[in-house]
RNA sequence: GGCGGAGUAGCCAAGGGGCAAGGCAAGGCUCUGCAAAAGCCUCAUUCGUGGGUUCGAGUCCCACCUCCGCCUCCA
């Protein structure tokens, strides 16, 4: 991939700034995670699916990628959700800590290289807290440990606020022994009946800000390279982490660059459990294949909120499916000239070959001569790595597939040679070489579906196919727990639906391997049926093959028929 | 009130000083036994409103209107 420089917005600076990483060829980021106290919802798939896209971006530029995200699995909130549910809360928050890896498993989301949980790391936050308090900035106050905003000169730079700002809308809960109104807790005495640890200031458990601190700065080590997360955790979380981390180490900065997402909205608000207003993932992958709702949070810039309604889904389906369709031909296609993982193509910039072939082509009309697709191909991946590495502007980089998708079915319209031999053209410019040609850039678009679509994006299935006929391996339907790691075939590359299936955590309950089987059988009666079709449209008994297909659209079943023979697939509703 | 962000075609959505990407929808057409799919063509003298800077402004500046986020848990 062409080394474009990368450039993102900097919440911290206020501006795109050109990424070098802390260590050369090494990204180090962190991620806040989740409280895992109920099902995720769309708004936590979002920074989920971007920063996955960051990451696999990373990769694909050549850099070693390592990724964080914690789970904040101790709270006040999972403490009263297991107290109302009578369960213990680390057991509470465990369970739904793997429901919301199995919900970002079904998303095809990579899994991090570490998922530290608060409850995991007490020593590392009791050493900070410590160190805090001996080094001056912070204080003990009735079993609780607070930070001393004043004790940091920087507060606020991240938010953009400064400190007499902040106080006026600052509100001091009764009963708390601040010595200054923004000053937030490091530590908190339990109370009765609550999970504690021990510490040097009595039974307690950590303030929400001082984990991520303490568990980044562990894993990552001291000026790590990107902390992200929603935007709506820029205050008081991040820029409290700011303070205590820097306070805590004494050496700035804590952190090279500070990424925000947007937040998904629901008629004009903030999706959030609080106002009750959110979509369950699961609840969507009922409805909506994965690399489909992804599709949908990336088809938005990831700084900007994402309106999300059933209606605006269902809006940006059919171009979606137009991508998808595309990529399903490219398939059948190529056949087996396809490989299931695409090589790094190398230089495939617009050679000197291709810019001939474009000069003496006779005549206008595309149609019949199309603008070689190599050419297609290179401006492709040209625009594609331009918006990605232009603050990661994935909507351009989404228009770069439809440009492709284009070129690629205007190429296959003007008749080319099947996966089974390249002399048969139907169209197109007479002579072998043409085929040739022509098959040659089905190739390159081939690949490099798979690698900007699949590999990075993860917005096409891995095998289209399968996705298209409602085929395939059986779906995730249990959680691997976070202590296992992720299985070794992810590391690389992730394709998105070789495991994940439109149904993924909505079939929970299914019985995958039958479903499996029963879907294989389908798929053989369906091609035997139009084999049948077949001799009777070469019979010209079209009142027969009609029927066939008419019989099979009922069925949920859609028959078309291509130059390449014909192709099915299953209705979506 | 403070801080941050947004208003671009019927809808979604890029762009961000040089005469408006992409997608959906709509209309016309081509291919096809028919259909579907796909392709071609059409679809914003105009970027919330009013001023200003400039040879030139969605793009910069000022004011105003509307909306959203944060300031409390939050992805």
């Amino acid at each position: 991939m062409p080394a474009e420089a990368l450039r993102f917005y900097d919440t911290l600076t206020r501006r795109k700034v050109e990424f070098v990483p802390r260590d050369p060829g090494r990204v180090s980021i962190y991620a806040c995670g989740v409280t895992p106290y109920d099902d995720s919802h769309l708004g936590h798939a979002r920074p989920a699916i971007f920063f996955d896209v960051v990451r696999r971006y990373l990769t694909a530029r050549g850099w070693q990628v390592r990724y964080v995200q914690n789970f904040t699995d101790i709270d006040d909130k999972i403490i009263a959700r297991a107290a109302k549910e009578g369960v213990p809360p680390l057991e509470l928050s465990a369970r739904y800590a793997d429901r919301y890896l199995a919900a970002m498993d079904a998303l095809g989301v990579k899994r991090a290289d570490a998922y530290p949980k608060v409850s995991e790391h007490i020593p590392l936050i009791l050493e900070m807290v410590q160190k805090l308090v001996e080094k001056g900035h912070a204080y003990v106050g009735g079993g609780d440990v607070y930070f001393s905003v004043e004790s940091f000169p920087a507060y606020g730079r991240l938010s953009g606020q400064r400190l007499e700002e902040i106080v006026a809308g600052a509100r001091v809960e009764v009963g708390e022994e601040k010595r200054h109104p923004a000053d937030f807790a490091l530590w908190k005495a339990a109370k009765p009946g609550e999970p504690a640890w021990e510490s040097p200031w009595g039974p307690g458990r950590p303030g929400w800000h001082i984990e991520c601190s303490a568990m980044s700065l562990h894993y990552l080590g001291n000026h790590f390279d990107i902390h992200g997360g929603g935007i709506d955790l820029v205050f008081p979380h991040h820029e409290n982490e700011i303070a205590q981390s820097e306070a805590y180490t004494g050496d700035p900065p804590f952190v090279r660059h500070w990424l925000h997402n947007g937040l998904v909205t629901t008629k004009a608000e903030k999706m959030s459990k609080s106002l009750g207003n959110f979509t369950t993932v699961e609840a969507i992958l009922k409805d909506f294949p994965p690399e489909f709702v992804r599709y949908f949070l990336l088809s938005v810039h990831y700084r900007s909120p994402v309106a999300f309604s059933p209606e605006a889904l269902a809006a940006s389906r059919r171009g979606w499916e137009r991508l998808l369709l595309t990529w399903y031909e490219l398939n059948r296609r190529l056949g087996t000239a396809l490989p299931g993982r695409a090589q790094r193509t190398g230089e495939t910039g617009e050679t000197r070959d291709t810019r001939e072939t474009r000069e003496t082509r006779e005549g206008d009309n595309l149609l019949v001569n199309p603008e070689p697709l190599e050419l297609s191909v290179a401006q492709a991946r040209e625009t594609f790595d331009r918006a990605m590495a232009d603050d990661w502007n994935t909507p351009v980089a989404i228009s770069a597939l439809f440009d492709l998708a284009r070129a690629v079915n205007l190429a296959l319209q003007a008749g080319l040679p099947t996966a089974a031999g390249a002399g048969a053209t139907t169209g197109g410019r007479p002579g072998p070489e043409a085929g040739d040609n022509v098959a040659a850039g089905l190739l390159l678009a081939g690949e490099l579906f798979r690698e900007l679509a699949v590999d990075i994006l993860g917005i096409l299935p891995g095998d289209p196919e399968a996705a298209v006929k409602g085929i395939g391996p059986a779906t995730v339907t249990t959680a691997r727990p976070v202590s296992e790691p992720a299985p070794a075939g992810a590391a690389g590359e992730a394709p998105v639906s070789a495991r994940a299936t439109p149904a993924a955590v909505a079939a929970a309950t299914a019985p995958a391997a039958a479903a499996v089987a029963e879907s294989g059988l389908v798929e053989q009666l369906v091609d035997l049926l139009l084999e049948v079709r077949e001799e009777a449209r070469r019979r010209r008994d079209f009142a027969q093959a009609d029927r066939i297909r008419n019989r099979l659209g009922e069925l949920g079943i859609v028959v078309e028929d291509t130059t390449a023979g014909p192709r099915w697939r299953r209705r979506r509703e």
